[in-house]
DNA sequence: GTCTCTGCAAAGTCTTTGCAATACG
DNA sequence: CGTATTGCAAAGACTTTGCAGAGAC
């Protein structure tokens, strides 16, 4: 996990400047291990320092992606994209039905696609998403789909 | 891939009934396999239907996709989600760059998550996605990131 | 004939942009 | 001090909802 240090060197390192909207969401993004989306970012930025906009976090978030800081990770049912800040290599446990995203660490035997297959592409890493119930939603079980 | 024809029975068996409309949606989807955003696949429709409602396009979609016959794809950028009709597994191929999605067709070893790192999770299959740059986006180096 | 589906319009959510004022380095 | 960054407001993109009329079965 990059640690709040890095990412300030990060910005600093590229010329940007750090300013205390800047310092809250990187702190926020560091001190919890969930996948928050720009807008729920916003909204605990929001909490603590009433006057920040929209426009900021949505500029920070997509400065801190270029900068190779922070993954735009996949996104599959509602609320926007979500935000994962690039620890080392992790896959991920998504919950089809209440959309809980986990991380997960394991070191699987090296995945290779054979050269044939790879449509061209230079390919630089993978992720796996495993996709199922999380411990909640199979004890709810015979309600409908609650998003 | 699903057939036409299976998805049309797919909304039969449940109850619903076939329009034109729908048709032309599914059909649209069973004949590429492109990841179209539900936005592309109303621009697609509306050329040939001039009259057809976005609101008809997405509650379609979202039937599909409680149906069971289509998937809600990871999305990693902008354009909104992307479809993917529920073939047997398989993978994907994404452009960091450009953001194109291709299907990968490989059967890897079984990946199984030891007990202890599944979270409680109840897992039901698994993705892998691999990133790196197309061959569109190789050529076209120097050039700062185009979205 | 019944009940679902459609189209429309409006609202809601998520994200970006232009610009003058501000504040980091 | 110069320039990147901020907040605001507005626009734009994406998605859902309510409702009356049309159409599938």
């Amino acid at each position: 996990m990059l640690t709040l240090e890095e990412l300030i060197e990060l910005f600093r390192r590229n010329g940007r400047k750090m300013t205390p909207q800047r310092r809250a969401i990187l702190a926020l993004l560091t001190q919890s291990d969930a996948h928050p989306t720009a807008e729920q970012i916003y909204r605990q930025i929001s909490a603590t320092m009433p006057d920040v906009s929209r426009a900021t976090v949505y500029n920070t978030l997509r400065e801190l992606v270029t900068l190779g800081g922070l993954s735009e990770t996949f996104e599959a049912g509602e609320g926007g994209l979500r935000y994962d800040v690039n620890a080392g290599v992790h896959h991920h446990l998504f919950c089809t039905r209440c959309h809980a995203l986990v991380d997960v660490h394991h070191d699987f035997a090296e995945l290779a696609l054979p050269p044939e297959k790879t449509a061209g592409y230079q390919i630089e890493r993978y992720q796996i998403i495993f996709y199922g119930l999380c411990p909640a939603c199979q004890k709810s079980t015979g309600e409908i789909h609650v998003p």
